[in-house]
DNA sequence: CACACCCGTTGACCCAAGTCAACCAACATA
DNA sequence: TATGTTGGTTGACTTGGGTCAACGGGTGTG
């Protein structure tokens, strides 16, 4: 646990027309008129330092931030402490949609490593999204992804076992980062075994020993957080007839 | 499993400015002279019989549905056959909102009693928004709303104990029938103890036997699907302060 | 109105994952 | 370069919830 995080936002405005992540991003879709226009949309850049807030549960709903650099965890706690990892998010993806329906946020947003954030005011995305079409459409399917995203993290929860958990969860990485331009098969994990357990409903060590079996079934190579796939189809298989399976 | 639905549309349309449902569905917190402008959107409603799907997966996504009478589960289901119960909705509540990622439907949605929904067409939807203020504001609220609720589930599937889940799972219910204008402390499930077990990643004879444990400790009275909520704080605290879970 | 089947309950037993503990490796800090 | 701290691994043991099985009651269908 940190220090709240002091806001950085640099004078820069970011140029959505500009920026490489458009394929993974809110304007993915767009036309070149829609997404010139887009550029008034997204206002300063804000940095978060590793282990740092970029929101808190409660705070006031202002903005809906898309990643820039880095990546982020989202939680949320119970009273006596117990924590729940809802999600990790990379660059590209949206983050504190979560904020709209109460109009304060109701997770936190921790920065996994030194990240960097667009901020997008929402009163302006609202507005906007009037006026340029595809903007609104797109990001009504940013939403609903994540409803069904979060709909897949509760099939691995409440119908998986721990094994499989941990094969879904590797293989998603994996597609996220060959979507990102990154091997699909080597990569380097930015949470701890605590996090990923939070994330799966296991405790750290049932991670780890799930590492460790992986490796010895010649499924994977794991060092610390660096990750090799070598038999990404024994992962899938795994999961799909795994039996006496609750 | 049933065959699949008969489209039954009745040509009745729906005016949602004369519903009772305003206050709980997406009209909520529109002005007059927005509301009159809705009933424009609301096409014809269609009938759901008993154990029968509004939709499946992978059906093309053309509309949301609020429902209007009855109620509703959603399911994912793996390859080899494994359920789960994504969710259960109630009267007012929305269902297809995940079709709009892909434009095609990631869940099944089936009837838990004969029922009726309010079909909104999507492409209507998304040009009325543009011009009706208050209903894109509304719409991202019922989308925002969507993705809390199942990062709550999440929290239950992944952080709490089988007792705790059950409880939390009748509190929720009793909140809901509560918004409904029924009796916050006595109501009819409308789903089976395996629907939720899979909803809450238990089996069904967990269930049971939780739901025994209960009347045993005086929180509730149970009788098949009729439900007494006898000390709902107590069914509180056991969420809040159950130690050694994990 | 009868009958079958589905649903719910309960008991006995078992196992996957949790708990507790020791230890080691990385990495950050002085 | 030392050194404290955090993160990860592994082992021994425990346990909550799953599995299997028997049974009884409700209810929707013919």
């Amino acid at each position: 646990m940190r220090a709240s995080v002091p806001i950085t936002v640099d004078g820069l405005k970011t140029a959505c027309s500009q920026c490489n992540l458009v394929e993974l991003c809110l304007p993915f879709g767009m036309s070149d008129r829609e997404l010139s226009r887009l550029d008034e949309l997204v206002g300063a850049r804000r940095k978060v330092k590793r282990q740092h807030n970029l929101y808190r549960a409660g705070d006031p709903f202002e903005a809906i931030y898309a990643i820039r650099a880095g990546s982020f965890k989202t939680d949320v706690l119970l009273e006596d402490g117990r924590e729940q990892v809802t999600g990790f998010q990379m660059t590209g993806e949206i983050l504190g949609l979560d904020g709209i329906s109460t109009e304060s946020h109701s997770c936190n947003a921790v920065a996994l490593e030194d990240s960097e954030v667009c901020v997008i005011a929402y009163d302006k995305l609202e507005q906007m999204s009037h006026e340029i079409e595809g903007l609104q459409l797109q990001f009504h399917k940013v939403m609903s992804r994540e409803i069904v995203r979060d709909h897949g993290v509760m099939m691995l929860l409440g119908s998986m076992r721990a094994e499989e958990r941990l094969a879904a969860f590797l293989l998603n990485m994996s597609q996220r980062f060959t979507a990102r331009g990154f091997s699909a098969s080597e990569f380097n994990l930015r949470m701890t075994r605590e996090e990923i357990g939070s994330y799966l409903g296991l405790k750290l060590e049932t991670v780890s020993r799930a590492f460790s079996r992986f490796q010895e079934d010649g499924l994977i190579s794991v060092q610390q957080k660096h990750v090799q796939l070598l038999d990404p189809a024994g992962l899938k298989r795994l999961i799909q007839h795994q039996h006496g399976a609750r």
